[in-house]
DNA sequence: CGGTTCCTTGAGGATGATCAACGAGGGTGG
DNA sequence: CCACCCTCGTTGATCATCCTCAAGGAACCG
């Protein structure tokens, strides 16, 4: 999001996380701004039973947890390291002065929130909706990146906490999907 | 959001809706900026079934619908008011301009954004979580304007389109959280 | 005062969650 | 190389819960 000549510019620290290293936790306070350079990262809750809630995924070259830091609010969820992560660390106020001194990054950012909300309204319109399938399915198109039938890299669990179903729920309708033919599965890797 | 000034001073026209008259419908391109001068919308979606999802309510002085103006895609709601509303409509280039020309108004929308996404996150972690009680409180939180118990205006119907519920078990969750003390029903209307 | 709109209750049914168990594959260390 | 462990996928049975459908009552408004 932000051109690295410019983070280096402005001070930012490269960090590397080890795999399900975590980056930062519910309810702390903001303090950086992040952008993953390499890896990718998870934002997650747990409710109180001990299920847990994937609210996104974040891969290289994204930027996560700037909504909180703008606001200066808590965090309202975790953020984990999903793999061996390199991120961009940028300090709160250095990451303000930044976006004022360069309002082509604030648009950019303007357009950047506009697409999260956009996306959000998306992704909650359809898991709202009870029904597995639409709710998988809303999951599987965000996955998507090209128009032909792809590996989805996503394990049924993940699939459950992103929908807010549970494993077994998943696996089953797939299983239907499959029957359907709505995708593929080749040695239990789904293809959609 | 945008002051009175600005607005007249781009071009911003003011106009009337009638209760129940669509603002923009679902699935249309965005040619204007919408901000609320007097009553209020509320941006919903239809399923396939004829049940109703709403996706928000937004009263006077607030904005709504910018995040697809500012990305030029199709609207992923329909917004129709509530009662009588007067909204100042600014077309998407002299909007545009405007964003360009006064950067604190820009700024101001970033943190706008950034509330809506903080927003969102919350409640549909919260909605998510299938417990009808903890659907309906994120929604009453959210209606809160202050600590005190107060009246809250909606219906039950209107809970249901928002939580995803049934109104039958909105009814009825509300009741056992009468029972429980959580709030008070006082002819037909909730205090919470 | 008649018509909406909203609220309420009950019975029954569908469906997703829960619980328990097992299989398959991959990686690791002895 | 093999035994073990861990993660992931799978299946069946049972259960709790919310949805559905149907009906009627209460409140509000013109």
């Amino acid at each position: 999001m932000i051109t690295i000549n410019l983070l280096n510019r402005y001070g930012a620290v490269l960090v590397e996380y080890a795999p399900k290293e975590n980056i930062f936790k519910e309810n702390e306070l903001p303090l950086f701004y992040y952008q993953i350079l390499e890896g990718s990262i998870k934002m997650y809750n747990f409710y109180e039973d001990g299920k847990e809630y994937t609210q996104g995924y974040f891969n290289k070259g994204q930027s996560f947890g700037e909504p909180p830091l703008l606001l200066n609010k808590k965090y309202p969820a975790s953020a984990i390291a999903l793999e061996k992560t390199r991120i961009y660390k940028l300090s709160k106020n250095n990451f303000m002065i930044l976006l004022e001194e360069n309002p082509e990054v604030q648009f950019n950012f303007l357009i950047l929130l506009a697409q999260r909300v956009y996306n959000k309204s998306y992704i909650s319109k359809e898991i709202i909706n009870q029904k597995p399938e639409i709710r998988i399915r809303a999951f599987l198109d965000t996955c998507k990146v090209t128009p032909e039938k792809e590996k989805i890299s996503y394990t049924r669990q993940e699939i459950a906490n992103f929908t807010g179903l549970r494993v077994e729920t998943v696996i089953r309708t797939i299983l239907k999907m499959k029957k359907n033919r709505l995708l593929d599965i080749i040695n239990h890797k789904i293809y959609y």
